[in-house]
DNA sequence: GCTTGTATATTCACTAGTCGGTATACTTGA
DNA sequence: TCAAGTATACCGACTAGTGAATATACAAGC
């Protein structure tokens, strides 16, 4: 029975996050994540019962560094709840110019993974897009804005559809598009106290 | 050389459309499509160099009937822009809950294609992509909406968006929120004369 | 009317390689 | 001595793509 929180476990992961995200999880063979990670597959087998194991241990790991670097986009920018939506789609669309830049890896497993609706990492995706709109939620209403719960949809649906015609279009203009109608949908319900 | 109105081309493009649209293209082998399409393999590559351009036909041959869809539902609609813009939300919502719904055919391709930027199938989606947000304008500027160019990028973003959010979390209510705001958005925009 | 030539269209059988997953054996540390 | 972890080597199934032969249709020459 491996440890949860064994390094060999950890090293594992880090090669499945670079290729998957890179690649594509179907573009990814479980041969090329041992190589990566220095190890054999049968080590990798020990440790992950199985190749959609070890997607959704990819997404699941990835959860929190995502959130703590959006927190951390919107804590540092300056002014009111507004400019602080807009600068997550500002820096958004800084790294979405390099071209490692691929999309959003949860949305492109979920895509990839359409035909198992069931499949654990969709529902690890699942989480975390939920975890940050009720972030997002709890910022807003912090900010006094009105019907936090709504706005923080509202602005997912940009975020994700600015997500999705980025990698489509490869035009940042799209993100910037997509900032600037949440910015403006926030400054719409800013208590004029 | 193959003629591109050959009624066998036409039946290797709908047995692929079929398959890659419910399975995805990464895991549909062109032998799959063949014995749908009922030929063989070597008759399917006399027709497409390759599956890379098999695929980028499936997503051309969807262009204009998707178009014609979405304004078949604009069109069908009674009342003003904003009406006729939140019928395209509902009535995709509940295509949506179909079980062979699996979400936008462009956008799963371009995320499955994500590490090859120009691959011929991920500009098929983009023109398409590049089309409805023109026929969107169009008929907005028609309606007396002002700024319909912004607004119809702000349409298409809430839409991928939504398309985005179904198929992550299979909770429709995503696309009744991109459909009510895309109404609003086009209501604060509708001229009072 | 018949034959020959040619382009289109289709089939069978195959290659060379990759896939996820596993049977078995070894090493290492307690 | 025993269990955790790692390695080598392998499995059957599947992959995209191809070589060579062949069927079909139609036109030209006589």
């Amino acid at each position: 029975m491996p440890e949860a929180s064994s390094p060999t476990r950890k090293r594992i992961v880090d090669a499945a996050t670079k290729l998957f995200y890179a690649e594509g999880i179907g573009r990814v063979s479980v041969d090329a994540i041992a190589e990566k990670a220095g190890l054999t597959k049968r080590t990798l087998y020990y440790h992950f019962k199985s190749k959609d194991d070890l997607i959704a241990a990819y997404l699941d790991a990835r959860d929190q560094p995502n959130l703590k670097q959006m927190a951390g986009w919107f804590d540092a920018a300056e002014g009111g709840a507004d400019r602080k939506v807009e600068a997550i789609f500002t820096n958004l669309a800084r790294v979405a110019r390099h071209p490692k830049w691929k999309g959003c890896g949860f949305l492109r497993t979920a895509a990839e993974l359409a035909s198992m609706p069931g499949h654990p990492a969709v529902k690890a995706g699942s989480r975390h897009k939920t975890n940050f709109e009720k972030w997002l939620a709890a910022e807003l209403s912090a900010h006094g804005v009105t019907a936090p719960h709504m706005l923080a949809r509202e602005i997912v649906l940009l975020m994700d559809g600015a997500f999705s015609s980025m990698l489509i279009h490869h035009n940042p203009d799209y993100i910037g598009a997509a900032g600037h109608a949440a910015a403006t949908l926030v400054r719409a319900r800013i208590s004029s106290s």
